[in-house]
RNA sequence: GACCCCUUCGUCUAGAGGCCUAGGACACCGCCCUUUCACGGCGGCAACACGGGUUCGAAUCCCGUAGGGGUCGCCA
């Protein structure tokens, strides 16, 4: 069992027990997509949940109205599906728990834990530019703590009454014990002069609420915690167990932002990934398990513990990525693989669209599937196999078909045509014969027809693509090749 | 600036005092396989930030330095 709770020199917390349930959460703000960083925190939510038998619930913060949007909501929960992190529940919306922040509010209000702050924007403005100018952080001063008027009339906020003495500590699953001196809290707002509360409540609030007790966030949050301690212990309410993770940053070490790697995870879903790619990738971004980088879902969740995330923030590396895809690309079901390239294939296709082209690419995908790094590219391998006759030659395949090619192509023509059997490894047999009777290299003849039967000089194995396609259609290529010249 | 955190190959990591002349993966470079392109196989290049301790022995523990990151809002 691993060792957590929270110390404080106030008082030993109640720690999680084995026969609790952990309950995880991913609140995100929804003022963009699902960035791929936010991604890797509902993966490791999900997977710690997962793996303790607990819940994972999933909270909208949405509390700041300028800047959240629907668009934003749909798009992050589209995202965490498309991953198949799905959540426990419905998604909560942190918004419509603001009455409820703000009774608790009253209630720190009513206890003498928080007070009334009717210090102005320019008073606040002018404590910041001091602070500054003295090298200090902002530090609320708390001149309106002590005060003996309630001020009824006019606008105000409210303020915890933070304890200023001693230190807090938080063991932490993933930074280990942090200590901060209570000296470095201020009196922060929690609830704002139009009555809305602040992130600082509403998270406590509704992680109380929800039943949060293993808060798993990224560490930009860590400061945060020591303030959230106030909320919690002023009142009286038991800490949940933290584990704040490294941010992932960017190709260059920077941190992670929308110019580079920050993307949705809808972008590389467009890119070509596989939402099983992008989670094994993610995964292995802070943590290992030995010398494994092909983890499967099921496996993630029987290994995954967030004791074991490592403290150093990650690098985005977008080569490895694309490795695991390809990886997973020839792992994928070829229908599957179908359903997903089908309406970029039929669009870019447009009116040259075959048929039986379906039948086609479903036929052709082993070998296809083998070559794409992504389904972009799975797209523009198959589209030979989707589209009608004539095809259209890139500048090497046109080169192939010609000169020397044009005789090999027209005796393969003859000797296609009287084949016996139309498959794959007879039709292999009877070219290497042509091209041994010929004194040909073997390259020499299928070069040729790679060309005339893809319009390219890279395909599947030529062999492959005779027997997709087909007797009539290999033969109409052929002409269609043979014509060109 | 103050507070907090971090530091193993270019990148992601394994490593929890002797198993480390530091392992794996991606990338890169060779070779093999081969009808193209990929896959695959084999091999190579390449790291414990630096300086002090502690110890018989340190990548692993302690201290310092340097570098990087995070936080300092009536944003979340």
């Amino acid at each position: 069992m691993v060792r957590y709770g929270i110390r404080t020199k106030a008082f030993e917390n109640e720690r999680i027990t084995a026969n609790m349930t952990v309950v995880t959460r991913f609140a995100p703000s929804p003022t963009g997509f699902l960035h791929i960083g936010g991604a890797r925190t509902a993966l490791f939510n999900y997977l710690y949940a997962k793996h303790t038998g607990g819940k994972f619930l999933l909270r909208i913060e949405d509390t700041d109205r300028e800047r959240s949007t629907q668009e934003a909501v749909d798009a992050i929960q589209s995202g965490l599906k498309w991953l198949g992190l799905d959540w426990d529940g419905d998604a909560v919306s942190q918004f419509q728990n603001a009455p409820r922040h703000a009774e608790v509010a009253q209630e720190l209000l009513a206890q003498g834990r928080a007070y009334k702050c009717t210090c102005t924007p320019d008073e606040l403005a002018a404590m910041r530019e001091q602070a500054k100018a003295e090298g200090r952080p902002m530090r609320y001063d708390g001149r309106c703590r002590d005060k003996d008027h309630d001020p009824a009339e006019g606008s105000y906020v409210v303020r915890i009454k933070a304890d200023h003495d001693g230190e807090t500590a938080i063991d932490d699953i993933i930074q280990g014990e942090v200590k901060v001196s209570n000296a470095e809290i201020d009196d922060f707002v929690i609830l704002r002069s139009d009555g809305t509360p602040t992130y600082m409540l509403a998270v406590v609030v509704d992680d109380h609420d929800m039943g949060v007790n293993f808060v798993l966030r990224g560490d930009d949050h860590l400061t945060n915690a020591f303030r959230q301690m106030q909320i919690y212990d002023a009142l009286g309410w038991k800490r949940p167990t933290f584990a704040h993770m490294p941010l992932l940053h960017g190709a260059d070490g920077k941190k992670l932002s929308k110019r580079h790697g920050a993307l949705g995870v809808e972008a590389y879903r467009d890119m070509g990934f596989l939402p099983e790619a992008v989670n094994n990738y993610l995964l292995r971004l802070g943590w290992g398990h030995g010398d494994d980088e092909i983890i499967s879902r099921e496996q993630a969740i029987a290994w995954f513990d967030a004791k074991d995330v490592g403290k150093a923030a990650a690098r985005f590396d977008a080569d490895k990525l694309s490795h695991l895809n390809a990886h997973y690309m020839r792992e994928a079901d070829s229908r599957r693989l179908m359903e997903i390239i089908w309406p970029e294939l039929e669009a870019s296709v447009g009116g040259n669209l075959a048929a039986n082209a379906q039948e086609r690419i479903l036929a052709g995908m082993p070998g296809l599937k083998e070559r794409a790094k992504n389904t972009v590219e799975l797209v523009e391998n198959s589209a030979f196999y989707a589209r009608t006759r004539p095809l259209d030659m890139n500048d090497k395949a046109a080169k192939l078909i010609s000169g020397d090619g044009q005789d090999v192509l027209r005796e393969m023509r003859v000797i296609l045509e009287n084949a016996a059997e139309w498959r794959a490894d007879p039709l292999q047999d009877a070219t290497k014969a042509y091209a041994e009777q010929a004194n040909l290299k073997l390259g020499k003849v299928a070069q040729p027809l790679r060309a005339a039967l893809s319009g390219s000089n890279i395909s599947p194995s030529v062999f492959e693509v005779m027997e997709v396609l087909g007797k009539d259609e290999c033969l109409g290529r052929l002409d269609d090749a043979l014509e060109r010249a």
